[in-house]
DNA sequence: AATGAATGAGCCTTCATTCAT
DNA sequence: GATGAATGAAGGCTCATTCAT
């Protein structure tokens, strides 16, 4: 550490940081204190309490920090226009997602992945005010693209499709970058594709069971109206 | 205590019985074993190390035997015969897949995904050789049913997307029944959709998904063809 | 230690007399479970924490300990049968507070008075059910001395004078034998009277006291009658 | 902050308050000097060290200061003439000392008892340089009460039970007023009586008791003259 | 003169493991 | 074979004090 007395916005700063990064790589329980201190640039112990109060406080503070980098580095709207056609916004949507898992110096995904697994229930209500609006875009757009004739269930039964392709990249991305001595095994071969080819294949996959979706919901409506008539 | 000082598989087994339940939920670092010894029904604390040597030994035992119990309940192939139709034998996996996780009774995935996000290392191998020929068995039939000029890329990221979409039910789950006072945020409104329609969702979409993966593979086998006249 | 794994017993009774002593001497906050520890002849410190729970338990139990063993070696009753007169039996109580006061083997009013000048709270239930019944038995006996005349008020008030006194000890008690190198003042000289003598001077001067009492009751009584007549 | 930066005796003087505040609530161990500077009015932590030098020295200026506003708001003797009747200047001193104690403003009574109860011996000296010159006072009227014919040791007594039944107060009155949320068991009913009849029954008690102390004085003496006769 | 930032010593607690019976 | 007792390493938190501005 410098020691740099005078501006403590700076050691919050890394704190933040470390605390994020490492959080992310560990979850809650297994991240210890001192290792965030030792990466933040050795920072004292006690600077974690004197700036934020308490482990727990540190970690709801690392995810709104991870949480706020990410949506500033992708808007989740993906660039595309509201007024482009809905096919172009839901890949939009799509990209902006998957992007945002992939890319490594995001760590909100990693942080509520690692979260899920071992809840510690301190951002039970930040992650809801922070994720659930997004979805809802998701949703939207979805619905959108089904049209009318597709019933809540079947938006969000997509809207789940998709968020799960996803959502999945996160165990697999963790596994390509590190993998330091004990490494985890890797669950797929897939991990060796490119990221592009990747987006590719997500887009179109999902487009494909969209449509198809699409496709059964205007026939259901239209065996309904036989029905009745 | 109510020890049965004559049968000490019995306490074996009830020990590990609890093991495979805690680790499930909590993952290893956050299970203490005194808890397991307390679900397992009252056994000692030291009963952990005389029967299986360490905590850890322990975790891996328990995974195996969550594992067996897994294979047993749900044939891979999902009891469709080797010789139906290749689309009819890729349903019959999907839904043993889908089924296998959303069984609350099944706790290997629950434990493999912890495992996922804690990674203790402890399970390498032993996961490996479990869940690596599963994989290869759903990847082959996927790549049967793409047709010979799929590329292993294509095959790969199929199989990849299907995987995703029945492994994502696993955070589903278990909002669904545990959510005890400190609950953690509910991540979609489609944890409300029936297990069947789940179901039903999840092999429509993908079959349509593989099915446009198909068309793919069969057009840019004819503009290679062409581009080399 | 003697690393007497059999006779956890044993170990549990050398803690709680080395708590009793310290929180004695010291309060809760300033006891430190190491120096508890290190009297009960080298416990481990997580000894207290596996026996009791936790240091807060500890104090609890530790003075449940000191007055079981103050109410078995002083009879609240002085010895004095119930048919004896009632000055006679009050001198039996008051002698029994005094000397249970004194006895510098009993540490529960010690750590009451410790607990009363930096309260935790810990012990709020427990002493009122312990003490509440032994003051009772104080002032009934005071009621009967001070006469049908008397109101409830001067029994308080007589009571309180006699209390106070026997109190009082504890002060000079403690500054009688530990004065270890950091002492503190000596608030009387009358620490240096013989505790017989103390004990004598305290009936009487508390006698002459409710005696004069008991007439001024009676002479209140005459003069209200004077007055209504 | 407000702090106002021209004025630094104004911070040390209400550091000084809130420091005897409250050590006299909780004792020197359990203050925080951060609760000291809240109550202060927002004080930083670091002006404790600046203004006193350490927590240490704090301690013994707020217990100087407490004293001070103590003996300028009741003087000790009551206010009786020293040619009064000595019944009456024992009186007035008594009734010094009880109110003195009683008055919820002065917190020299209360800092020393805690002093007394957890010692830190930084009040030694001083302490016994204010108060013995006091207690001096005490017992020389109650020496000119009982008369030639008392032992010291009998002076002594009286001047302690006296003594006893002031200080007492000290442990009720806190009980009447700071009760917050988790209370310290009320140890009389007593404290229900209003102060005037409290102050009424000590000087009556107390002067019954002296004056039994008298006549066994005398008593005793003939005693003596006559054996030697 | 005065303060926000930082520190390190000390404490209680947790927990897997080992020991002695 | 099985268990109650005991242990020690490690972690997070508190708090008076010190530092640099």
């Amino acid at each position: 550490m410098t020691t740099n007395r005078s501006d403590g916005m700076e050691t919050r700063r890394s704190l933040l940081d470390a605390a994020a990064t490492i959080f992310a790589a560990k979850g809650f329980h297994d991240t210890r204190i001192v290792d965030i201190c030792r990466v933040s640039g050795g920072a004292n112990m006690a600077a974690v309490n004197y700036h934020f109060g308490s482990k727990e406080k540190l970690y709801v503070e690392a995810w709104r920090h991870a949480f706020e980098r990410s949506m500033e580095a992708y808007p989740p709207d993906g660039g595309v226009l509201p007024n482009a056609p809905v096919e172009d916004r839901l890949r939009g949507q799509i990209l902006a997602l998957f992007h945002r898992i992939m890319d490594p110096t995001n760590l909100d995904f990693d942080i509520a992945h690692k979260e899920m697994a071992n809840p510690t229930g301190l951002l039970s209500e930040i992650m809801r005010r922070s994720i659930d609006p997004l979805r809802a875009m998701l949703v939207k757009v979805v619905r959108e693209f089904l049209g009318t004739h597709a019933t809540e269930e079947q938006v969000q039964l997509c809207e789940m499709s998709i968020h799960a392709q996803c959502f999945f990249q996160l165990l697999h991305r963790r596994q390509r970058k590190c993998t330091p001595a004990d490494s985890p095994p890797p669950v797929s071969p897939a991990s060796e594709v490119g990221i592009d080819a990747l987006a590719d294949h997500i887009v179109r996959f999902n487009l494909a069971g969209l449509r198809e979706c699409r496709r059964q919901c205007a026939k259901q409506v239209k065996c309904q109206i036989k029905g009745k008539e």
